[in-house]
DNA sequence: GATGAATGAGAATTCATTCAT
DNA sequence: CATGAATGAATTCTCATTCAT
């Protein structure tokens, strides 16, 4: 066997296992994930494993990396819009919604994770964290340019981030927990969450 | 020992049970109960349990739908406030959020669960949910008032109770899982979450 | 069943348990010793070690503290002898070197044991360890009298204790090893090294 | 590449695999000497010592005897010394001890491997193995000559090395197992060895 | 009503070894 | 000559559950 059909072969077990370790954690939850049920499922010993990870909690930081980047790429393929950043961060959660439901599962099992290394990357409340978040950096930029264009109210750039962010993510997990929610439902709810960030739900007084 | 008597002897031992099942999810999370930690505690045999419960599953099943109740409590008690609903539906928030996150992981077990016999009690997103689930119905309602008194944007009440609760929902889950967020960060976000709600982020045309 | 005949029952099961690891530990060596092996011998589930003891360390430990118990004892029942001290510590080594040789695949287990729990228990060669092990503190103190007395040569007689302790030991484990030394060149070879220590230490009638 | 090329690297591999293995063994013991481990430093795949030796035991075997040439060789460089045996003796001793503690875990599982194979070549209580082994030869008939010289007790030579070797072993293993014994104390230890010794083996002054 | 005994299944790893290439 | 793939057998330990008493 030639040596790229050699690395092939071995990309191609490796994948297998990644593949296999995905399924399972987006069946059963990442904490029902255990080396066996992977050898069984693609009927290897147990001991392969060991052959192309150090370990199983390798496997998981490369899933859970593998999603974070996948989440990061829907946010960051948006539009700059510097007239009305309003319509950029709505873009944002658009894309980010829509691309969570489509795993839902996996993102489930990640965002739920109580694991500290996965943690770690899905930190999110800590005070300053939009210097270290770029979900939450692009955000807070995208908020602080809207409140210095006169567009958005004053206020701290980043709590506001942080408050859109969870309240996306809690519809999100909502959402998929909830298994049969119609697509109209959801569409509604999307575009309801939307305006209620932007607006809230209150007439203020110098509307009247 | 009188039959009174012995029931009552009975109902004692599960409770004690279904303590110290409570303690340890409280504790250590849901996933971390096991049969021998309970029974280890109380000083019992573990094989105690499956005298009076079916398995582990209705344990924990009972425990879920107790911190179902105890949740409606916090909400119940909230008084009612004609003229200003936005101070009532605060007052709702504010105890839910405080309720859930003081007892967090029973909180996180029970809203998280999978399991279909518990997602029928926790079901939120489903259009006319408002007349079926209490939380939500004293919700929309509370937003209905307010649409009727002028004070509210109008729109469609149930929806908007949704997106509240599932942004909520969010930030106490978040809270919840990044253990370290300090009582001072933790107060500003369910102050921004309030402010958005209420205020939304956009400076509307007419206020300028 | 009656209580006491449970009881017996268990404490049965217990000490097949540990003979069996003893044996093991005998035969193969105490880093050979596995749960696996106790109970296919015994012919019981691997799970059953945990009824009875916590881990495997805990059986390891019984043992080698029951072992060190039975050292103690062979030494301990020897008769003082004010008058000479020699004759003492020679029984209390005659005893020593017999009792270990009578068990002797336990005491090389255990004493050539490099887990450290153990070692605590087998140290000898510290200074100031006559002031914690009992071995060593009964032969300085005999030493010790000696030397009041006149008939040892003036010296540390913990040193002293130690080094006939090691070569006792150097001794035993010799015999112990090289399997097929006769029971008449075992004499010879005891006999030998109590003559040298004996003269090396006692101060001679024409040395005053 | 020519035969004796071939040959050479063939031979330096075989020696990198040893080394390794050796260093592996000084450091960890001998217990912890695993073929990935040899091979993981040395950047080979595990199958490449099945190519050299045939398995596991062929590598610890053939270091052990390497082992015991070494000690040997240690010895037998000691000078004579005609009309003072007792100082050669003392020389043989100090360089034995000086050097098995230096390669202390190599000695460790070299004296202590119950190996059949082994133990032929460690073997030092037979009667009459002052005619075999080269080390107790060696140490007999420096022995003898201080007998004859009338330097030392009459009596059975052999035995006498024999009980020597073995009280210097046992004073050897144990300063190898406890690991933590100072160099000072070492030394004192060693210094009262060779007191006891020879002050027993030794006919003094007074005595004639 | 209570429990000790017992287990089968499963968890993660490690290891020496074989074999086709 | 060298190796990657693969495995079977071990290792310790935990757990939910059953059952006879």
């Amino acid at each position: 066997m030639s040596k790229e059909r050699q690395a092939h072969k071995r990309e191609e077990i490796r994948n297998l296992i990644l593949t296999t370790a995905r399924e399972i954690i987006s069946r059963d939850g990442v904490q029902a994930l255990s080396i066996r049920k992977i050898t069984k499922t693609i009927d290897y010993s147990p001991a392969i494993v060991y052959h192309y990870f150090k370990d199983k909690n390798e496997i998981i930081e490369l899933l859970v990396s593998d999603g974070y980047k996948r989440i990061l790429d829907l946010i960051s393929k948006v539009n700059k819009n510097e007239d009305e950043p309003e319509k950029e961060i709505e873009e944002v959660f658009l894309n980010y919604i829509e691309g969570a439901l489509s795993f839902s599962e996996e993102y489930k099992a990640f965002i739920l994770n109580g694991d500290s290394e996965v943690l770690k990357k899905t930190t999110v409340l800590k005070e300053g964290i939009s210097k270290i978040s770029p979900t939450i950096k692009l955000l807070t930029d995208a908020i602080q340019r809207g409140i210095g264009k006169g567009r958005f109210m004053p206020g701290n750039a980043e709590l506001t981030a942080q408050i859109m962010w969870t309240s996306a993510f809690g519809l999100i997990i909502k959402i998929i927990f909830e298994k049969n929610i119609s697509e109209q439902q959801k569409n509604r709810l999307i575009e309801q969450y939307l305006k209620i960030m932007f607006n809230g739900i209150l007439i203020r007084k110098e509307e009247k």
